[in-house]
DNA sequence: TGTACATCAGTGAACGCGCGTTCACTGATGTAC
DNA sequence: TGTACATCAGTGAACGCGCGTTCACTGATGTAC
């Protein structure tokens, strides 16, 4: 019959999240070192044999983790993002950049997968490079759109004499007709962003600054600076 | 007799450097997780049980190797930013940027130690501290005395309503009696240096961005302007 | 509705591996008289 | 210079641990007639 069918697919799917969610709570509280097959089985009382029912490999968990981790991430920036006005781009670049602040401070061990060391011997498939896209697609579609806007100063300003850059075709496609110094300044506030989050996340501000959260707003508004973007805040 | 006496600690000295310094070698073809007290030993053609008498644990050796790669680290920086002409703040900026890209690139696996995802269940002992701000001191001394001699823009633009920085005191001495816009923009512009080589020591540029030398450039030519150095490239 | 068979989830034991650390020991090197 | 003793570097076996993965198995669930 078609309905038992799919309930024996639909406890299997349900196991299989069971496992993935179990997987990201170990990883939550004891990172990706921590990280075993068997301590997942373990959490969730059965034999660790059972996983590779579900898993062929530890890889693939860990595969798993990733693309819902890039996926929580993307989605929290689209969000964020959403929630402003399509013309406010100060204060969608703030939100977006907030997002991935909030998001990285919730989940430090995600967060650290995502962007910290790689994990030894993991080679991330093809599957990882759509999701872990989403949010930086958020920050370049806000930098592409306010160029499109007329609201950046970044391209008026002269080009330097470093050569020129050799974005992939997604990120072109990204930007659309965007001039050279739009992109290679969104590049640069795209970076910069990650550089205070993983510091913060990575403990590297341990003993060198408080105020983390207000510290950040001003770095954010540098970068919209940087971009171009005048946001009565930093704006000269 | 002493003459003796140091024969023994001298070959003691050496031992441990050796250790050491096979340890690194292990560090940078496997990586922070494939370092092993055994490893080492093995490598060594000793027993495991030998290292012991130099470590008590495998904790110091990785502080003894974080130390070093801290130490490695800021003696480039410094010797790089030494190279210019001290009234050369846009030179100096430029040179202790690429410095530190430099060593990175040529040392991945130790700027993952320094920098990447913390090893788990390590605490960094008090030793550290020192060695790890030397990098950091170089480019906070550049911005500072800029600032000093009138080479910087930043301290004329207004300060954010954010709300006022907290930085330790010992950031506080690097940075003397500049005002908080230029501390400031020197926390945003050492936090999106990192950001920069971080993502490409970590891969993060992988299938995203080539010609990554002169993207670099255009990077700390934007990060230059952020703070507010004229250097005749990135400048309005 | 009932029976014979196929599918598949989960078990438990095992393989083989590497790890950090301890400990009683053997020799060689250095010290005191 | 020679001897008795102390120091200390290095050994090898062992403890106890956890890991990823495989495999033959037991039952329960579903399927076909």
């Amino acid at each position: 019959m078609k309905a038992s069918q799919t309930a024996r697919e639909r406890a299997r799917a349900e196991l299989a999240g069971e496992i993935t969610r179990t997987a990201r709570r170990r990883l939550a509280t004891e990172g990706a070192a921590g990280l075993s097959l068997r301590a997942v089985a373990r959490d969730l009382g059965m034999a660790s044999s059972a996983v590779y029912r579900y898993f062929p490999s530890k890889d693939d968990l860990l595969t798993t983790l990733i693309i819902d981790g890039y996926n929580a991430l993307g989605q929290a920036v689209e969000e964020a993002d959403a929630a402003r006005g399509t013309a406010d781009f100060p204060g969608r670049w703030r939100a977006a950049c907030h997002a991935v602040r909030g998001w990285a401070l919730a989940h430090p061990h995600e967060y650290a997968l995502l962007f910290g060391s790689p994990v030894p011997d993991y080679r991330a498939p093809r599957d990882t490079v759509g999701p872990a896209a989403r949010n930086t697609a958020v920050l370049a579609r806000i930098a592409a759109e306010a160029h499109r806007a007329g609201a950046l100063r970044a391209a008026r300003r002269p080009h330097p004499d470093t050569g020129p850059l050799s974005p992939s075709p997604v990120v072109r496609e990204l930007f659309g007709d965007c001039p050279e110094e739009v992109v290679a300044r969104a590049l640069s506030a795209w970076t910069a962003l990650y550089g205070w989050v993983g510091f913060e996340v990575f403990g590297q501000f341990d003993g060198v600054l408080e105020g983390r959260e207000s510290a950040f707003s001003q770095h954010v508004a540098h970068l919209a600076g940087l971009l171009g973007l005048a946001d009565g805040r930093a704006a000269r």
